[in-house]
DNA sequence: TTTCAAATTTGTAACAATTACAAAGTTACA
DNA sequence: TGTAACTTTGTAATTGTTACAAATTTGAAA
């Protein structure tokens, strides 16, 4: 399945209807798995897409993520970055060099949580952070 | 132990000098569990350290953070949280009211991450988010 | 004690990511 | 075709955080 038919695909199954803007930055981020920021998006997106505003980035990425259809990464305390992928996995980031990438992961629904079961759960993070393994190497 | 003296020790072990501000930020993190925000740090120590600045605020929680002394959580997107709680526990976010509170957890270590031997891991966050038991009943 | 360099703190100004808001444009259905 | 609801746009404002240089404090040597 194409990109393009995955985008609204998701964007149908959330209950969000499939514009052009809302379309474009979907199926960018189920291109690029790169975690892209806002601003990337905007920029990279605008080429194709003249008319587009960043306000419209801004509003369809937070819409997006509401509804579940993308993961907001706060991994960077710098600015919030975007996941297609919204299967469970882990994500990294370099201290260093600010490289963010993703964590294949088994077992994390193994892990005991007291008290969850009070609370009604949406989603759930898992970041690590240290040096990668370009860096680790350059380590003084 | 009383915090100021857990608060010096803190400092020390991680080779960071004890100012009066250090001291302060440290202590105040150690007695208040809360995981306060950078502002309402400054705004809490501010009357009785008058002539603290904002700056010195930001300056030290980053240096505690980067030298290990108290974790910086990003959980919630809007500003950078603290705690001086260091042991391995995760965090949940009420996206209806927006508290943060602490989890206990067991077994996080043994969750398996692909290609994490890699790595050199220094830190490691665990965030759930959804709604808190009182937001949960409230919900139509 | 005095001196002086290094470390720390301070205040202001700048920066950058994000949001508020209202106008303009588009869509879809009566 | 008309119209109301929805969506997008651009500007301006907001806000958390950082840059920077001056001022202050510290600590050790003379």
């Amino acid at each position: 399945m194409d990109t393009r038919r995955k985008a609204k695909n998701r964007l149908l199954s959330v209950g969000i209807k499939p514009s052009i803007q809302r379309m474009a930055i979907m199926e960018y981020l189920l291109a690029h798995p790169t975690h892209p920021t806002a601003d990337t998006i905007f920029n990279d997106l605008t080429p194709t897409l003249p008319t587009l505003s960043k306000t419209t980035v801004y509003n369809t990425l937070r819409l997006l993520s509401e509804q579940g259809a993308i993961l907001s990464i706060s991994i960077d305390e710098k600015n919030v970055r975007y996941d297609g992928d919204i299967a469970t996995h882990a994500h990294f980031k370099c201290k260093k060099c600010g490289c963010v990438y993703d964590l294949s992961i088994k077992g994390l629904d193994t892990v005991y949580v007291e008290g969850i079961g009070d609370l009604c759960v949406t989603e759930c993070q898992l970041y690590y952070k240290g040096y990668c393994e370009k860096c680790k190497s350059k380590l003084t």
